[in-house]
DNA sequence: TTTATTATGGATATAACAGATCCGTATTAA
DNA sequence: TTAATACGGATCTGTTATATCCATAATAAA
């Protein structure tokens, strides 16, 4: 289970993008060669972005892209969901099977009555979770954040010298 | 981006196991049926469960798997990694080409001096980040934890009546 | 010792998906 | 009008998930 190489030239190119909004409009060409990713395939990947309102694209002479919306307010999980779309992170093949009656039988309840076992799979209320809190992180996260963190970086190297 | 259907049937096969610890050696045929899978792709999985000392497995006559070690310290992470595999969550295909050096020019550090970058890249930290959220939650929840919930839940019902 | 049962591992098939490319079309600025 | 640029459809390729079949090894029971 991984990311995408998608996801990962989303991210970068937005972060391009964010770092060099004042002359709006960067071009497929530059966003491509700098993450070394042919134009195609990148383009592509903008496209969805742009359908998603991550972006907003510009065709014609000195077109391109730029962010729809000021950085901080496009996060990590939003950039995600669109290019790995919205499925859940675990879905039980199996819930309305035997399996789950597994406390109906074989002595777990010592009484003749079954248990009902309602509302689904534990196993995928366990997944839930873990996803709800994944959701949680990747929403504090967003392309501003880690501009941010790069310009901090980069001062306190050049304050060091 | 998901969890593949053999993590479902690892863990759902697990708990059986773990719920029937009384009589050993649940043999594939039961599980199978079971889960409403294949006695030889389930073998796949638990044999890769087996190399990985989750479960024991006994072939011969009245043969069959056992967990090999208590159900609470079999966590979900165990089991996720051994069918997932160990790769991380997120590889920045791109680390040390120009997208890095992002800071190093247009005008972000004014003076002439480059920003170094030093480091690795900042989109791979902040899912490390999440990965390692994601890990520490999974290290949580147990096979037995989930055994432990269905009695709970089971018990309440009956209760009810 | 023989036999039936059960797990193991190799080989293979299929479908889906990621990654990638090509090309014709539409749109815009100069 | 033209050149630059984004858009979307079609297609290709390699990898992976899912799944099945079969020969082999190991074990318990007869």
């Amino acid at each position: 289970m991984q990311f995408s190489k998608s996801t990962d030239y989303a991210l970068h190119a937005l972060l391009h993008l964010g770092h060099s909004d004042r002359r709006n409009n960067v071009g497929i060409k530059e966003l491509s060669a700098r993450l070394s990713v042919s134009e195609s395939y990148l383009s592509k990947i903008m496209s969805k972005l742009r359908q998603d309102g991550i972006v907003r694209a510009v065709p014609g002479v000195n077109g391109g892209y730029e962010l729809a919306r000021p950085a901080e307010q496009i996060t990590f999980l939003d950039v995600i969901q669109v290019i790995e779309g919205r499925q859940q992170l675990f879905e039980c093949s199996n819930s309305n099977s035997q399996q789950h009656q597994l406390l109906a039988e074989a002595g777990a309840v010592p009484s003749e009555q079954e248990c009902p076992k309602k509302s689904g799979c534990l196993v995928e209320k366990v997944m839930d979770g873990a996803e709800q809190n994944l959701h949680r992180y990747l929403r504090e996260h967003t392309i501003q954040s880690v501009l941010d963190e790069a310009f901090k970086r980069c001062n306190h190297e050049v304050n060091k010298k």
